[in-house]
This record gives structure tokens, sequence and C-alpha cells, in this order.
DNA sequence: CGGGCAGCCATTGATAGTAT
DNA sequence: ATACTATCAATGGCTGCCCG
């Protein structure tokens, strides 16, 4: 920065002799200013640089939260026209995916409780932008949490399953179903990888060894093992999907401390001392207590399913879809499996389930309601599928 | 007080879409 | 067909916190 000044003092005559030069060095003279002038100009940019950067929207931060607690892709704008569109005829059935939108407008009413009422007061202009920052933020936190796992799932799955070649940690291309390891974990619950004939199969992909949504990957098993006769029994246990959880809501070295049915202890005590701290802002604290989620849930599991799924894959950027697998309607299956089971015990094993995800994850002194749930001025339709489960329940006592 | 860890953000690089 | 644009994911840097 100082260079130019000092070349130019160097090339400036000896001082005995400014008088009588002083005519005729005036183009060095002007130079000289010149220089000082474009000197003041970048430091004039750089200040409103300084001023510039990490201008951080409430909107965008905000947002960060969407894409792990509430949907995976479906636009939020989606989630908006649903509740408008209930608004105006309360009475009248919905479709499925019409529930399933409005039960993602109440989790959203949950994960930024000012977002209904900020919503109404906007014009219809401002609504828009705030709709788009928010997804700004969505979707670059989606994006933090790929980069961050593409790493960790390769080293834990070198950890734990010991692959003949090691899975490199920023390089996607040896994985998938190339790979025998994410092979494996990705196999479908009801084939046996082992078998050299589901292998090619799916390799070729062959029309009878379909790889899609709609059957549960072995990661997601309980010691990656499932039981053909009963593909509920270890689903969603296994110790990587806590891991990925961890390591996206808590922390990445969090992950590290899932063993056997010791529960994380360090989660309680960052709150502990979050708590102690006045300005909540300032403190740096777990994903999860930044975003306020107290317990575990659905759409949180669906999401780091989801991400492990991908990190798993040899597909190197987000898509929806990769080859017969479509990451939107394995996200919905799984937020459905929690959501929306067929029947009072299917209920209550789920809820079991849940409880169990939040004792691993939140550790077992965790106290999960101390906010009560916020009290929506919406139209309350997640009695359809209550309704429904009240009718199988009559059914079964039948 | 410095190194390591987390989370966030601006920038960059790639790609898909559109207009000419 | 080409150039331009917008969007989106990946990347690297920055900041604040914790702990030795």
């Amino acid at each position: 920065m100082s260079m130019p000044e000092s070349n130019c003092a160097g090339n400036l005559p000896a001082p005995t002799t400014v008088v009588s030069l002083c005519v005729s060095t005036s183009p060095q003279a002007r130079a000289k200013r010149k220089i000082a002038a474009l000197v003041e100009e970048v430091e004039n940019l750089k200040q409103e640089k300084a001023i510039k950067q990490r201008k951080t929207t409430y909107y965008v931060s905000q947002g960060r939260a969407l894409r792990r607690m509430v949907v995976l892709y479906c636009p939020l704008e989606d989630l908006v026209a649903e509740n408008d569109r209930r608004c105006k005829d309360s009475d009248g059935d919905h479709t499925i995916e019409q529930n399933c939108l409005q039960r993602g407008y109440i989790e959203l009413s949950k994960t930024l409780p000012w977002f209904h009422e900020k919503l109404a007061s906007l014009d219809f202009e401002e609504s828009e932008d705030m709709l788009k920052q928010l997804k700004r933020g969505a979707d670059s936190a989606r994006g933090d949490d790929t980069g961050t796992l593409k790493e960790l799932v390769a080293s834990w799955v070198n950890i734990e399953c010991r692959p003949p070649s090691f899975l490199r940690a920023d390089d996607k291309h040896h994985r998938g179903f190339v790979n025998d390891a994410c092979g494996k974990l990705l196999c479908p619950a009801e084939w046996c990888w082992e078998d050299p004939v589901v292998r090619a199969g799916i390799r070729d992909r062959t029309t009878a060894f379909i790889v899609s949504e709609n059957s549960w990957p072995m990661f997601m098993y309980e010691n990656y093992e499932a039981d053909a006769k009963n593909l509920e029994r270890g689903l969603f246990k296994s110790k990587l999907l806590v891991m990925g959880f961890k390591a996206i809501f808590t922390s990445p070295s969090s992950a590290n401390e899932v063993d056997g049915d010791g529960d994380g202890i360090d989660i309680i005590e960052n709150h502990r001392r979050a708590r102690r701290r006045s300005d909540h802002a300032k403190v740096k604290t777990c994903v999860a207590s930044i975003i306020g989620m107290r317990k575990v849930t659905p759409r949180a599991i669906a999401y780091a399913a989801c991400q492990i799924r991908f990190a798993l894959s040899n597909i190197t950027s987000w898509r929806t879809v990769d080859g017969d697998f479509d990451y939107q309607l394995f996200w919905n299956n799984i937020v459905d499996f929690f959501e929306d089971p067929p029947g009072p015990a299917a209920l209550a094993r789920v809820n079991k389930l849940l409880e169990w995800w939040t004792r691993k994850v939140f550790g077992r002194n965790h106290r999960q309601d101390l906010t009560p749930d916020v009290i929506l001025h919406i139209s309350v339709n997640s009695l359809a599928s209550q309704r429904q489960q009240m009718e199988d329940a009559a059914f079964d006592s039948n």
C-alpha cells in the first residue's frame, strides 16, 4: 500500500534544488497528489467494505432452522398457500399431500414462533422478500451440514465397517454402490448385500433390483441388520444415524460420544453454561439450542437420514433424485412413519422411539418441555390424523 | 494467550434457463 | 447456437467461545 508513495519520494529531486525546480516538477507533484487521492479512495473502499461485510440479516439466520426442522425441499410458499387455502374454506376434504403441507406449516410456526403474525403484517412484496431470505438461510445451512457430514461420514464408515480400502474424506466418487461398505449400508433392508446376485443386480440397476425410496436402507437399522419378517425392529436405531444427528444438531465432536446406552451429558452442561450468561445472543452453543430444539422431532430425524444417505452416495451435489431414489419422497416416508402411524399400537411404538432418541441425544436428565407448545391461531388440522387414529383404535377394539 | 472447535457468511464456480 | 442471467451448492475465511 505504501509502496507507490515511497517510490515517488525516491524520485523526487534533492532538497537543494527544490526551489529552482518547483515549476518543472509539477507533473510529479500532480502524480503524487493523484496517488494520494487514489490511496484515499482505496481506504474509503476498504472502510465501506468493512462496514458492508458481515451484515447479517435476521431472516437469513432465522431461516437456517427450516431445512433441519420443517421441510427438506418444499418451498415455503407452498406451506403458506396451503394454510391460506384452509383459512378460506375451513371445512372440506383435504388430500394427503395437503395434510402434509399443513403439518409443515404448523411445524414452521412452532420453529419460528414469530412467523405467522409477521407474515400477516406484511404486504405481498415484503413477504416475498422475507421468504426469499429465509430460504437463503435454509439452503446455506443445509449446504454447511452436507459439507461437514461428507468428511465425518467417511471417517465413521472407515471405523465402523473397516472397508478394505478406506473412504477418502474429500472425495465422493468412490462411494455409493460401487463401494462395498457404502453399498451394504445403502442396500435396502429386504435384500442381502452379501448375495452376489443382489450386489450385481443393484449395481447394474436391473429391474428386479431397483433401489427406491420405498425401502429402508440398511444404515438406518441397529447394528446394520434388519429382520425381514419384522422390518420395524431396530429401525431408526442405528449408530450411524444417531451420530449424524448429533453431528448436525449438537456438534460434530459430540457425535463421537455415541456408544452403548450412555447418554450425552455435555449438552446439559452446555445449556447450563448458556443460561449462566446474561446475553444469550453472544453465547455459542450447539445448533439444537440455537434453533430451540428441546426434543428430537420426526422431521429432524428425517433430515439427518437424508443427509447421511447423501453422504454415503456418490453424487457430488444436491439433487432430489439419485437414480431411482427420490430424497423428497424418502423424507416424506420417514415423516409419515412418525407422524401418521396406522394405529394406536404403532403410535405408542413411535412415541417410545422418539423418547429413546431424545434421551440418546440430549441425555437422561434433559427436560423437554420447558416451553409450552406454541398456541396456533391457524386452523389446526393435525386433527385429521388424530381422527384417523381414533378410527383405527375403534376398529381394533371391535 | 494461543490453539482448536463451531457456526456463520461472502465469495466463487458451476449449471440450468432464457433471450437474442 | 451463443451470450447473458439467475440460482445454487461448495469453499474458504472470519469470529467468538472454550480450555489448557
